[in-house]
RNA sequence: GGAGGAGUGGCAGAGCGGUUGAAUGCACUAGUCUUGAAAACUAGCAUACUUUACGGUAUCGGGGGUUCGAAUCCCUCCUCCUCCGCCA
């Protein structure tokens, strides 16, 4: 949520952030806003005189029973009454104002860094890194993920339609232990760069799902469980950001580091094909997440930290890389700056997004309340970021096909330790 | 799931429906004293909105209600504790 501060002194920019993003009606959009505002701090300090009038004459009353001059208080009780409607009908429309003053507010995206490229589709992401690591010409024998997985038996996607549905894959045997494998590793390595351990709810409620701002607008990318009204939580980010919502941090706290390995749940409607073949896309997936609660002149310095983080998971892993910088039509709602990490799948031939990594400013924070206390003892908002590291699905796609061998899939190094195992036969 | 009890400031803990945004203690901050520290003493110490300012308003788990007036009464939801039942 964008604060009205930034609305009112920055108009020209955040019009042109804006438009960046296909914002429609942007201008008339902030006017409604500052008109809203307008009217919500005049009701609102007409509605406090009026009960700052009422409170006194109650006193006043108070007074009188006890001096017993009853009859006075009576004549005083009918004034209060007439007092207390107008007051009433005030106190509705300051409400209806307020309302609808943070449902607009509510759908304004976050404003985007400057650095970010304008544009519409991912065609317009910016590599700011190239291909960095090693393809390896596999030949035309080279097969997908999905032939590998069947011919090792690594996992299986029709058990879990027998199971769950569509989307809901079934690791099995050194498949399910690749899996722990790497769940261990990159949380022994999140642990190991200061990031703290968390084992979250994988259910939150209504007021983390908005904090985080999966809420409104996105509910229908969670799974929803209607009889207790709780989300199943679509990424770790949720419940482990609002372990800070409603707090107030000192300056020295910073920096929060926290991580955590967590299933995460996606809906995801649309697209069909070869994008989502295999273990490109599924409904639940492993991931562990780094979040970070930074003092907001730090939180790019943060930013670059965390994507040198993941850059050496992924060096670590040997798989080939790129980094693109999110355009602002690929942007998420949320976010100031993202920078997404994408690894090649070789028989695939295409990259595959394994993390991405934002900077949200004081978007999350302002919905969260999450502040701290400055030098002069006054609280103002913090910035947070997240990071995909990693989610799994599309790596073990990519280990597989990029590590696959005549007699087997190797095992990279880093997790031989781990799996207990050095090829997958 | 059933029966009781409870939710107040960073913590502990008061609070006959009427100057209670809230006693007191601890913690914390500043000052006095001290060579320094401790102790003692003095002062300050919730959040948000609003006002140029003085000030005003709201918030005592959440929401609603009764009343001239609610932390205090009523309804409802949530959470925690005790007992019973069920269960990994």
């Amino acid at each position: 949520m964008l604060l009205l501060s930034t609305i009112r002194e920055e108009r020209e920019r955040l019009l042109e952030g804006l438009a960046k993003r296909k914002f429609i009606d942007a201008a008339a959009t902030l006017d409604k806003i500052v008109a809203l505002d307008d009217e919500r701090k005049s009701s609102q300090t007409q509605l406090d005189q009026l009960l700052s009038e009422q409170k006194s004459l109650s006193k006043e009353i108070g007074d009188l029973f006890k001096s017993g001059k009853a009859e006075e208080a009576n004549v005083m009780k009918v004034k209060v009454a007439e007092l207390k409607e107008k007051s009433s009908i005030l106190e509705e429309r300051f409400k209806a104002v307020k309302s609808e003053l943070e449902t607009e507010l509510l759908g304004l995206p976050n404003l985007a860094h400057t650095s970010v490229p304008a544009g519409n589709t991912e065609e317009d992401n910016e590599v700011v890194q190239d291909l960095t690591g090693n393809i390896l010409d596999l030949g035309d024998d080279a097969m997908p993920h999905w032939d590998l997985s069947d011919k090792y038996g690594i996992f299986d996607l029709k058990l879990g339609v027998k199971l769950t549905g569509a989307g809901f894959p079934v690791f099995k045997g050194q498949g399910a232990r690749l899996q722990r494998s790497l769940i261990n590793f990159f949380l022994d390595e999140a642990s190991n760069a200061g990031y703290r351990e968390y084992v979250p709810p994988l259910m939150v409620n209504e007021n983390s799902a908005r904090g985080t701002g999966q809420l409104p607008d996105k509910e229908g990318q969670m799974y929803y469980v209607n009889e207790d009204d709780l989300y199943l939580i679509p990424t770790a980010e949720v419940p482990l950001t609002n372990i800070y919502r409603d707090v107030i941090l000192n300056e020295d706290d910073f920096p929060i580091k926290m991580c955590g390995y967590t299933p995460c749940f996606r809906r995801e409607a649309g697209s069909y094909g070869a994008d989502v073949k295999g273990l490109n896309r599924v409904h639940q997936f492993d991931k562990i997440e780094i979040v970070q609660v930074q003092h907001p002149e730090k939180s790019y310095e943060t930013l670059t930290q965390m994507c040198n983080y993941i850059e050496g998971l992924l060096q670590k892993l040997e798989l080939p890389y790129r980094i693109l910088r999110l355009c602002s039509g690929d942007l998420s709602f949320a976010s100031a700056l993202t920078f997404d990490f994408e690894v090649y799948s070789a028989a695939q031939k295409r990259w595959l997004e394994v993390s991405s990594v934002s900077n949200f400013e004081t978007f999350q924070t302002n919905r969260l309340k999450l502040r701290y206390r400055n030098e002069e003892g006054k609280t103002t908002l913090a910035h947070t970021l997240n990071g995909s590291a990693l989610a799994l699905p599309r790596i073990i796609a990519a280990l597989l096909e990029n590590n696959q061998t005549s007699d087997g899939i190797t095992i990279p190094n880093v997790l031989r330790k781990y799996t207990g195992f050095d090829k997958i036969k």
